[in-house]
DNA sequence: TATCTTTATTAAAATTACATTAAGGTATCG
DNA sequence: CGATACCTTAATGTAATTTTAATAAAGATA
């Protein structure tokens, strides 16, 4: 499950982020409005959690702007005080739910769990070419033919596929499947594109994963 | 984008470096404090991280000095320990941002983009003619086709091409692209700008690198 | 035109990055 | 406890890139 997070309180943010991180989903955070949107607008997720004061654009224009680009994620406001006229304002606009600040963090889990799980009912299975990826079942295919990936191969697969066409460094990857940890000068990246490449690609046309070279890899249709 | 950073401990340098390295950047290093405002004050940068704790000339001390010059390239500074007094200290001498030690390469990317208005997700494409070159893609197009070209390659045709119409010497390109150190009478620079026309001139018109004599290269429209 | 200087091109050597495999380690489950 | 699957590290061969160096071509000088 991949949460974005757009906030520019630092402690706020790093607070939410640790917690979700507790609860196993994988957080991005963006700490102005206009990168929240970029970054909403070109990866997948599974729920956007926005603050309404914003720096460049706020709150209520990055929803609005979200959901003009036809994106059905579940979007969670979270206003700093309690107005109602902002709160019926972002509904307006295609929030799905609020939450007001200060909240607690129990409270905050709930409502996202409850907003995830009527999203997890639509089907939002990812798709590359005739691949598709369905994170709710853990199942891949491609060509017709199921696929069995270790959760590790699955998460690496999941991470490149929501962020299709974006070349995406080492370094990224392997702070987002294999969490932050400076000293790494391993080659675990590497062979799990191997791996992936083996059970994914192989067989089929066109190849999906392709290298950058000297940075890392991207997912293209071609 | 061409970012200084001075660090002095190895490992970090080598770390953030790699990593920016696969955000598109180009980064000098500079080991010291007295190094680094040497570079600081004789190299454009588009930012400048700076550690606190540095040999010969501290953090603090090195970015003060660097505003005298009345530079204002942002200043992103690290701090090993959560210490209050200091980055109230570091800003207030005309630091733009701090980041403590250890951190998260994600989030010193996100507040590194943000001083860099955006540089990863918008699109800051540079043309010359109907070329046209993307450095969050890392791709190069010319009259619809895409043309492939290795690291320096690139790097050296963008450098070229974001200073379109100006006179570049061959010791100015090669201390950009090849970095400062080296004492090289080499004829690198011939050799990349060869391989540069070869794949971006040759079967196009009209001609973009044009050669000064006994100075250096040029890319002009016409 | 002859000669010198500078630049362009190419091939080969050196270096670096990548893909793959094998082997050791760890966790899980019967 | 043993078997199995999974994850990680390390080593290897291979491929691509970078650099050096040599030669050819072009331009300048007188």
């Amino acid at each position: 499950m991949r949460i974005l997070l757009v906030e520019d309180e630092k402690n706020v943010a790093r607070f939410i982020k640790k917690g979700l991180k507790e609860e196993f989903y994988t957080v991005d955070v963006a700490i102005d409005g206009e990168e929240g949107l970029l970054m909403a607008t070109n990866t997948e997720y599974d729920l956007i959690i926005l603050d309404i004061m914003l720096p460049k654009i706020d709150g209520i224009e990055v929803c609005r702007r979200i959901r003009d680009y036809k994106i059905k994620t579940p979007i969670m406001m979270l206003t700093a005080v309690d107005d109602i006229k902002t709160k019926v304002k972002g509904l307006d606009i295609g929030a799905d739910d609020y939450l007001t600040k200060p909240f607690a963090f129990e409270e905050f889990l709930a409502r996202g769990r409850s907003l995830l799980r009527r999203y997890a009912l639509t089907d939002n299975s990812l798709k590359a070419a005739d691949l598709t990826l369905d994170p709710a079942k853990h199942e891949v295919w491609r060509g017709g033919q199921k696929i069995e990936l270790t959760w590790k191969e699955f998460a690496l697969l999941e991470y490149m596929v929501r962020n299709k066409d974006r070349i995406l460094s080492r370094t990224r990857i392997f702070e987002n499947i294999w969490g932050y940890d400076t000293e790494t000068s391993s080659n675990v990246v590497d062979v799990y594109v191997s791996y992936l490449r083996d059970k994914i690609d192989k067989n089929y046309t066109p190849k999906l994963i392709h290298t950058i070279r000297s940075i890392g890899y991207v997912i293209r249709e071609e």
